[in-house]
DNA sequence: AATGAATGAGGGTTCATTCAT
DNA sequence: CATGAATGAACCCTCATTCAT
């Protein structure tokens, strides 16, 4: 029973599909928030505010910060595990090309928007005192090494690589990739895309010889 | 003077050398508290509860928690640039061996230790929204690829590795460290020590193959 | 036209005497709602739900959520005040009856609902701090009161109680069964129905010996 | 981290017994405000105003708004636990003279306060949807009642009441006695603390009559 | 007439910081 | 130096109210 001042301006009621679509603009905005102002930043006003909705809405679509927070982490995991999925159908049937697809795609200006590297890195800040976000971060872990992992055997298999254990490789690949993006985060101007790309690329030729080479 | 009139019991003064105990005493429960309650569950009673000392004294010594965070990574970053150059100091004069020293500290236990490395992550995750926290990371970052780019720069040049760019693999090794880091972080039941640093030397293997092997 | 177009189910459109029912509707959830959850827990939402009809709604034949409590009080205080005119009409025209009419009315299973209760004792709650509410119980205590008074006064009357002050009795009276109200309200177990009622005729065999015993 | 503007003015920090003297302003500033706002209209910013301490002392003390509420519950109750033993303890050994005190306290200017009366219906009006309130209540109500039976029956015993049931006069009175303090705090001009003792009188006179008269 | 997404003031709560002791 | 009660800004969340549909 509070004394309320009369809205004045108001976002159209979004009927029907349009709560999905409110949905993903709030993550949006979350995700913009994170990369700006950090985890301990984003606070329920400055992500509204980003969204240019009030201050109320979260609730009203996630119920909490929390979910808001998790459903953000999702959207980006199925993102890069919907760009992952689309490179490798573009990418020809051979597994090196597949490979050298998901690593162009890891090193594209899309992956590697610092943006989004930050807000990913926020997420990892976080996972060790929050289950929740862990786990999401490990399943999709555990798909996206599954394909590297079972491309680098095939690779393995085809090519005479008697003594590489595929593995070892795919782990130390994904791995690379990750701590290259921390590279890009926090030194930007010492490690670039193409450094990046470069380092990944040696590492492939280096174990792969006769299926990569470090040029484009 | 009888004993009911004792003093209560209190932390020593603590003078001089005292003070630098002191800190070390918040530093160390700051690293506590952000391993177990994360960035965002850590406050000052938290801080101050693990060091089992009172809520002020924070602010008598690091004057702020901003402050106080600062100096819990710069000590981070101290201590594991000390610990490398104590593995360089301890290990033989030759390239390879340095590096592979350097690694081996990597996938020790002292600095694989899950508790550290969710610190580690918590900064760089909060990095990009706090240019102090970054340029500190930039600075030690540096400073440690220097050292892994000149040992690479020489094995490079002793061995006869002639398609390899230095400057490419000191770039991926690290990179691969800290994502290795990262996985035993996120997933510590698929990539363990052993693992990671089978990763680790398989590609020191691939690279600079007359110096290095995966067995230990 | 196929059946897949037929209409959302609506609620009826109610108009002229249908505006009634859907107030009383709400009403009525209001008191459940208030009953369950208490006053602080009864929002407009909860109210609507529990009308199985629309949030918007209380608004449209309300105004507002204090109009509704209002109006919920004065069905309340009404229906009670309808309560006992009928009580008195379906009675005898002796004073005593009357007067035992009235108090079998008050422990009757209708009024001493559990949940009825809860609502009263919340309006009551809340009447200090909220002078509607108080005029509004005071102007149907008054009537309420007048007529006890009335018929104790026809009973001194006609008795031979000559030490009795019908007003002080008539008020004893009331409170009584409030208080016995609160009682069956607080510690169901303890006073229940039967009790009260037998503690409310021992006042009235006590004061009246000639009109009244305890026994059904 | 919050950028914090320095506190201007600050209650000296109370030490030692000071704290349950902290509890004591903070319940008593809750009475003061239940008793003019209501219980919706006492929120933690009226209470710690009336109180004339900071907003967050209360969560200092209390840890929560709810537990604040209890707590003043359980000293209202215990306060008048407190004065109808004191009350006991004052009057004379005779059954009759102890009843008649604790009626006299139930009539006294300091437990028919308006204030404290209103209170007590608020929280009255939550008990049905707040089981903590219920069993606070229920469990004072039940030694008063058996207090008041207690003396009853000594009465009945002593004095020549065959076919009087102490229960259900010592039930009768209680209840008369809370339907009278409703009374005084709804109907204030119309049952004063005159009436209400007289009504009470006049209830104990006919019941006892060798014991009691109306006269003070 | 009816709906329910949207709004935002205001609620309870947390916690970095201060300072009397 | 050390303590911890006190402060109050800022947080997340609730919910009465509005209004496009």
């Amino acid at each position: 029973m509070r004394p309320t001042t009369a809205a004045r301006k108001r976002a159209a009621p979004a009927r029907g599909p349009g709560k999905e679509l409110r949905r993903e603009q709030l993550i949006k905005a979350t995700i913009r928030s994170v990369a700006r102002r950090g985890f301990s930043g984003t606070t329920m006003a400055e992500v509204t505010r980003e969204a240019r909705l009030s201050l109320g809405i979260v609730n009203l679509h996630f119920q909490s910060k929390d979910k808001l927070l998790v459903e953000t982490l999702r959207y980006l995991a199925d993102e890069y595990k919907q760009a992952w999925e689309d490179a490798l159908e573009r990418s020809g049937p051979r597994a090196a090309d597949r490979l050298a697809a998901l690593m162009e795609l890891d090193f594209s200006r899309a992956v590697c928007d610092r943006n989004k590297l930050a807000v990913w890195f926020a997420f990892w800040g976080e996972a060790k005192s929050r289950p929740t976000y862990q786990r999401i971060c490990a399943q999709y872990d555990h798909e996206y090494n599954e394909q590297v992992c079972a491309l680098c055997r095939a690779i393995v298999t085809e090519g005479d690589y008697p003594g590489v254990d595929p593995e070892a490789v795919a782990t130390g690949l994904a791995a690379m990739t990750d701590g290259l993006w921390l590279d890009m985060l926090i030194t930007p101007d010492v490690v670039d895309r193409k450094l990046a790309r470069k380092a990944c690329f040696s590492f492939l030729a280096a174990i792969f010889p006769a299926h990569f080479t470090v040029a484009p």
